[in-house]
DNA sequence: TTTACCCTCCCCCAAAATAGGGAGGTATAA
DNA sequence: TTATACCTCCCTATTTTGGGGGAGGGTAAA
């Protein structure tokens, strides 16, 4: 007998292209009996890629006003790493509330819980579940098939990465141990002075290091430079 | 009649002390006859924590020799979001080689599965089981046990963010939409100048969100106020 | 052995960022 | 109503970075 993992994961897409994804969303969303099923990701060069049953219309919407940058469901898991539950962000603020009006008008379900995904260059996903409901079948929904869930959502993201790193495999640059410890130290606020006299090296060396991680990163200044190597991941804290 | 996933997330620690985790790490290695479970995290301000079997003396030997700066399983996992197999790993570098050495001689396992989790504000865990085992009976147990694994490593964080949160609550600096705008146009390579023409506004007042923006995150300056909102989570890519 | 990459040091100068200060208008919340 | 926080603009001066250039010695791989 088959477990209801292993029921839904017969929706994970055997091939690579954008239309499996889709097909797979919309198979887990009849599995389930919900109203949507969503897997959608960004790396860190802003490269997108999505999947699910939301109405065109609403995604069209979604990213001609930039709701991305708004959406309380991608801050709040954006700063978490455990599945949220709709009902427990933040809809408090103005904007807030007006995007959750728009998205019920446009057919998203007033219930969601969504599964944050971190992958390697700085890659985050979302799995998103989402239906029409009371607060309390919704608690039952995700009482019974919340960790299933999880793993779905996981299997989801490594075919996601496959495909990616098939397509425009982003080679991490790879920097040199003093690099590394120089972006380290401007990354925890040293100044080029600073960070020299804590690696015991003249101010103009370290400068050389900076310079060559900069171009290796493909960053326009240092700053960038701190941020790429955060988002890619080559630096750690 | 118990499932073996319940079977594990019963030695997940029901009260929030250091000691209950560290009993469940040893609970969880004898019920999957192991050597070692180690759970691990660092936060974004670099405290850490952590609860495992490993000898005190290779954990000692470990945080003397700051191996978390070269260790392969470190290094993978950062730039992975899938569990890892350690001989998937790169051990090709001298000092990985010799790490390597040191491990087993300190009574770690030749094979080993690491599961990396982030969290919120820039957390990143890693659950760790490790065993010494020729290479198909470690395929084997991965296969039956890796799923289940992934679900109890989730399920250990958790425990541990309550602890961390309870403990040591780091308030998420909030900053203003434009100071956010800021923020990001700087992550993004952009020149103060640069980012002001963007937003429409003069290069002093960009000045001053950036130097609120600063304030707020406690940073010492630019670069470190972007690489303390990437890290926290408070901006995206 | 040559090639390549890494580590270290130095010069100069222009451009950008930082550290203080102050000021006025608009919301929103206590 | 009175704070409080946000958005916008301006000043001066100092410090820090950035963009060029060049040079020597080390290690490791091809």
């Amino acid at each position: 007998m088959k477990t209801t993992l292993e029921n839904f994961l017969e929706a994970i897409p055997q091939v690579n292209t954008l239309e499996h994804f889709q097909a797979a969303t919309e198979e887990l969303r009849d599995k389930l009996e919900l109203e949507h099923v969503v897997y959608h990701w960004v790396n860190s060069v802003g490269e997108r890629f999505g999947a699910g049953t939301y109405s065109s219309e609403w995604v069209d919407r979604y990213l001609e006003k930039d709701y991305l940058r708004m959406d309380p469901v991608i801050f709040g898991c954006f700063q978490r790493f455990t599945p949220v539950n709709w009902k427990q962000l933040d809809w408090s603020t103005k904007a807030a509330k007006a995007f959750l009006v728009e998205a019920i008008d446009f057919g998203v379900g007033n219930q969601g819980y969504t599964i944050p995904i971190r992958g390697p260059h700085g890659q985050f996903a979302l799995f998103t579940v989402n239906n029409t409901a009371s607060d309390a079948d919704w608690e039952a929904f995700i009482d019974a098939h919340g960790r299933d869930l999880i793993i779905v959502g996981h299997e989801f993201n490594k075919k996601a990465l496959e495909f990616e790193t098939g397509d425009s495999a982003l080679p991490t640059p790879s920097l040199s141990p003093r690099e590394l410890m120089a972006i380290s130290y401007l990354a925890k606020g040293f100044s080029r002075a600073q960070a020299a006299q804590e690696m015991g090296i003249s101010e103009h060396t370290l400068r050389v290091y900076i310079e060559a991680a900069r171009h290796k990163l493909g960053a326009l200044n240092t700053t960038h430079a701190v941020a790429r190597a955060l988002s890619t991941g080559v630096i750690i804290v």
